[in-house]
DNA sequence: TCAACAATGCTGTCAATGACAACAATGATG
DNA sequence: CATCATTGTTGTCATTGACAGCATTGTTGA
């Protein structure tokens, strides 16, 4: 292969810019969070001018932007790939609820971007879709459930959106630090449980 | 009572530039986000010079510290002043829970200052006791049905831990727009009947 | 083949910003 | 009232995002 780049004399066009920028806009947000992301500083670690970004992005926003959809795709994966509809309704809710939590757990800059509500109208729509997917994959996990007796009777994306919601909230307490990751992954079967069965006594 | 500013000629010293600073942020962070602050343009409205600021806070840090401090006090006595230990629990869970909510859909930017983890070390210690506070009081009424045995036995903080992150997840929701801030107010009966009934038919 | 043309980079420039330094006015204290 | 801390002021700097105008490269179709 050839050495990994000529030092003299790069080629005039970088050949992948945009991909180069978004990982390196990502191991920045990873290092020194979101505020200190600076396109110039991109540029300069790319080895372009100072305007080439502009080229593939428009705005900073653009870039935050793409940024979360990477992350939407990424978070996906992680849950499509945690998700076994074979296990037990209980079992595989923690394993969902896991899943999710280590991803905010590790990309906890990244999510905020995520859930940020300041994208350009264009990527809102985007946005909104692939919160849509997400979501998406945990209403089918309530839905079976109650299909089944499982779960309470009554509107199932309001009992989604509460399963959701705790996940989101104790991912938030993990992320804000009010709450050890390590607590957190090790106290997810808990909450679970308690979800599952409620504070009062049965 | 007096012209509310003698427009010529204000005396050298503004007399309350740090208060002034204080709310000017807030207004603009209302209005226009978190991103839109800038310390040129709160010295601006308060008619006072780009530098002067810096007198009363060494950073744009250390005035968004202040705030979410300000956001800390607010919020704490919403929620002692909505809170009724005649109550029985769900009632009061619910009342302090709408509280809770329709704190932090009035003030969205705030609750994500309040929540950011990038406050310098020196205002870390105000705000983790300031969070202590706040959650203490939820912590309490947990505690409180505990010992009435209207809430199942195990360590309370997890049990405050699951409830916190339930409201701040419907919050972020709502704060986020996943969720009509009317809808999260109109369910909140629903979403703490549920989680102390839980997810299970009984 | 090569003449448009689109894509992608580059240099130059601007106004806004946060941070700091040096200095000035005011107010408080002994 | 002399001294000193507080609080403002002006001046300056480097950094940044955005834009304009130009340069290089790649592509496409006559």
């Amino acid at each position: 292969m050839p050495a990994s780049r000529p030092a003299e004399s790069r080629p005039y066009h970088h050949g992948d810019l945009r991909s180069t920028l978004l990982a390196g806009a990502e191991r920045t947000l990873r290092e020194k969070g979101t505020g200190a992301l600076s396109l110039r500083e991109l540029a300069r670690e790319a080895g372009v001018s100072h305007a080439a970004p502009g080229r593939h992005f428009k705005d900073k926003q653009a870039l935050l932007d793409a940024l979360a959809l990477v992350g939407y795709d990424r978070l996906g994966q992680a849950l499509s790939a945690a998700d076994d509809p074979a296990l037990p309704l209980e079992r595989r809710l923690t394993v969902l609820a896991r899943a999710y939590l280590a991803f905010s757990i590790d990309n906890a800059e990244l999510l905020e971007l995520m859930y940020a509500r300041k994208h350009e109208p264009d990527a809102s729509e985007q946005m909104a879709a692939a919160v849509d997917r997400t979501v998406g994959s945990l209403e089918r996990v309530i839905a079976d459930a109650q299909e089944r007796g499982e779960i309470v009777a009554g509107d199932p994306q309001h009992l989604t959106l509460l399963t959701g919601a705790t996940l989101q909230g104790i991912a938030s307490f993990a992320a804000g630090g009010m709450l050890a990751p390590e607590a957190a992954l090790d106290g997810i079967e808990e909450f679970v449980h308690l979800l599952l069965h409620g504070l009062k006594p049965r």
